[in-house]
DNA sequence: GCATACGAAATTACATACAAAAAAGTAAGG
DNA sequence: CCTTACTTTTTTGTATGTAATTTCGTATGC
């Protein structure tokens, strides 16, 4: 979407982590996100190892727990790859965290009677702004999904909550953001305010047609663009 | 739900599997379905290791494939955890679901104008009924989830049909049934009957509606199981 | 020139080994 | 009797070894 200012920050040294499977977890996540590998790419657990300076211990256990995600699959004796992501299923995966985001929204619009929830929006939505006003892609993504992390935090359901943290919806997020071509992005943060503040105002109904609404445009686009 | 007559297969021999890591997953998944494992409770990696005759190896990576689905939470140095779910969070599963299956239901209903789907339905719908007729509950739920299968394939929406399918979704699905009580199972097989028809007529509008006040029925019914 | 068969290298899957951390048990002190 | 410190046991996390499988390059036959 917009061009990429900065080099984003190298993968964290493996004594701040938790553990090393957590540590290549996250490093490898943060690797596809950047285009550091390719989709469809083998990933080979010995390269991967002395890259990270583990063994292959580890570096097996995170391809295990990146293959739960669904980041990557494991296939029986060949080893694991990063799962290719056609347009058609990134246009699948906006529209299936449609049905995701709105009920997020729905739910928290009921709760902005809370001063603190709303307060906690408005900061959220000031990141978002921030980013776009520098012009930063990552961080303008990366806001509006912490926005929408926020969101669904306050609606109370805990799995919502839960769901849309998993690193995979983080990722498929990112890459759909880098797909994304042919969008208005003026009208987008257009949309947004208008979202952030029927949220705020928490008219339920109202906040759940303008996201969707918003969505549906950003879908049509996308579809545009896509058989164009 | 209802008691369950069949004492439910054991796991299937490592040879029948493509891996050992599979052969792990699909039994502890299994294992916990059946309520071998208690929720919280913590898994042993070697006493898993011995259980099923395998080493250690492929049972870390298992259960770091199982973290990866949400299904078991490892915490570092302390090991591996069935994933505790409150009925709170299974309410919040089902709300979540929702969102999903609608998604589905509303996408599938625009392809019933090609026979084989329709078809499709039918005989996963015949096999509702069958089980419901034989009150049996596990294949009950089973054949609910894999209608549901059928219609998230038949949406086209790859997103949705992949998400469904994984491992943890089954489980908690499961995991639901089991707990709810309270429930008036006539209405429930005939809101389905009336989902069904609505669906393979190819009303997208009624479709919708109909699955999303079955929804709503369960809610209500859950919430007011959950605070008497 | 192209397909097929063969063999070497690479890679995976699984088993095992060992150090570090946590948990459990035990004894001393209040 | 309960709390606390120490020791032992259990369990985890990581590294390494090995057989089986796949992949890739090469040569052979058509």
């Amino acid at each position: 979407m917009f061009s990429d200012e900065t080099p984003v920050g190298r993968t964290t040294p493996p004594e701040d982590q938790q553990s090393l499977v957590a540590y290549v977890v996250d490093s490898i996540i943060d690797g596809v996100s950047k285009g550091s590998y390719a989709h469809g790419q083998r990933l080979i657990a010995a390269d991967l190892a002395e890259q990270y300076g583990v063994s292959r211990a580890p570096v097996r256990e995170a391809l295990h727990v990146l293959a739960g995600e669904g980041v990557v699959e494991i296939t029986p004796n060949r080893g694991a790859k990063i799962r290719r992501l056609s347009t058609k299923q990134l246009f699948d995966f906006l529209e299936f965290t449609e049905s995701i985001c709105a009920l997020g929204v729905r739910l928290a619009t009921e709760k902005m009677d809370e001063p603190e929830h709303v307060a906690a929006l408005e900061v959220c939505f000031s990141h978002i702004t921030e980013a776009w006003d520098r012009r930063h892609g990552r961080d303008f993504v990366t806001a509006l999904y912490m926005y929408h992390v926020e969101v669904n935090r306050i609606s109370g359901n805990q799995f919502v909550d839960f769901f849309y943290r998993r690193p995979y919806i983080r990722f498929y997020t990112i890459l759909l953001a880098e797909k994304v071509t042919g969008i208005h992005w003026e009208q987008y943060i257009l949309n947004y305010k208008r979202i952030h503040e029927t949220i705020i105002e928490g008219d339920t109904h109202a906040a759940a047609a303008t996201f969707v609404s918003h969505i549906r445009w950003v879908l049509k686009h996308l579809n545009a663009a896509d058989t164009a």
